[in-house]
DNA sequence: CCTACCGATCGGTAGG
DNA sequence: CCTACCGATCGGTAGG
């Protein structure tokens, strides 16, 4: 019972954190900015989490942990490199939007973990991107798309489009995470056939 | 002579302060950091500069000048709305090439100008984002691009990609950065065509 | 979750 | 460009 209280004020912790980090950044958001948004002494904060950094490896590995079971399931259908890349684009987008605060701090603010946290982040992070490189190139060796095309370029065009969102997307809009994808999709991947 | 001395001492302090709010972020680097990559004590910095925003003040405000009067240059030519869009794209990425250090600053680092710089580099960059969008309005108008077109997220994907830039391109590449614009462009301005 | 507190570090100034 | 220093703030701990 009070194991359950604690993991759901520790989310709550979390939560604000991420609020606050996005908005002014990790280091510059202090511990007694945030018991404050909380309505608690800085001190108190300990009894939740370990240390400042702890919240920031959270908040980073559970959002990697996510887009990676995304990609794992479009990887498990059998379908052509275009639908696989449309499909890999919308799931993206789709867990970004569920937690839109989480993934700009996600991309933002990654840089601040320490070592070795840092260096397991950027191997999931670089391991993620080349699936999705894969998913292009199966997609020029098989004739869907354009063999002039610079698949770096490419791919890091792409990314750059899927996390600068959290930056400009308004959740409250009419277009949905799904739509959002789908269009984000037509224009980065009809680019890319034949 | 000494004035020039001191100009020329000034840039060399924003210089380096730019290659460690690069690094690091803005907030995360200390007077005492940057003091220890040139050579010199903190103390010594305040004989160049005002204060640790003075530089974050130059580096973003310099950046947006630079966009700004390669945009200018683009507007003043009489030409169609996709060769107007391209050359904005390959003037911005040359502008960003000449300088990726201070370019990835003015990307990351300007939320910490405090009021009023903030909201005056806001306002530069909406107008800078906003005449690009003007570009494809009038593509759309005059029926060179779909009439399909969502604006807001096609120049929201544009900008994304290339802001972006700073952090993956590498500027000893085989690719020289005009040429990078011109396959940037070949991905993002073909797409809108009809 | 609080009070009381720690050593370290911060941006910046005085005066030379 | 230096020495010497300031008040403020930082992340975090002890002990309840």
């Amino acid at each position: 019972m009070e194991a359950v209280v604690n993991l759901s004020r520790k989310e709550q912790v979390i939560r604000k954190a991420a609020e606050l980090f996005r908005e002014k950044g990790y280091a510059a958001s202090s511990m007694r900015d945030l018991a404050q948004k909380l309505g608690i002494e800085a001190a108190s904060l300990y009894s939740h989490i370990k240390s400042k950094e702890e919240i920031l490896h959270s908040l980073c590995f559970d959002m990697a942990t996510e887009f990676r079971k995304s990609l794992v399931e479009v990887e498990k259908l059998n379908v052509t490199a275009s639908e696989r890349l449309r499909l890999g684009i919308i799931g993206h987008v789709e867990v970004m939007a569920k937690d839109l605060t989480a993934s700009a701090v996600f991309m933002n603010e990654h840089r601040h973990l320490s070592q070795p946290y840092l260096r397991d982040f950027l191997l999931l992070r670089i391991n993620y991107i080349n699936r999705f490189k894969a998913i292009i190139e199966l997609g020029i060796k098989n004739g869907e798309f354009k063999n002039t095309i610079n698949t770096k370029l490419a791919v890091m065009t792409l990314f750059s489009s899927l996390n600068w969102m959290p930056q400009w997307y308004d959740p409250g809009s009419v277009i949905r995470p799904t739509e959002l994808g789908q269009q984000l999709s037509d224009m980065l991947v009809n680019g890319l056939k034949k």
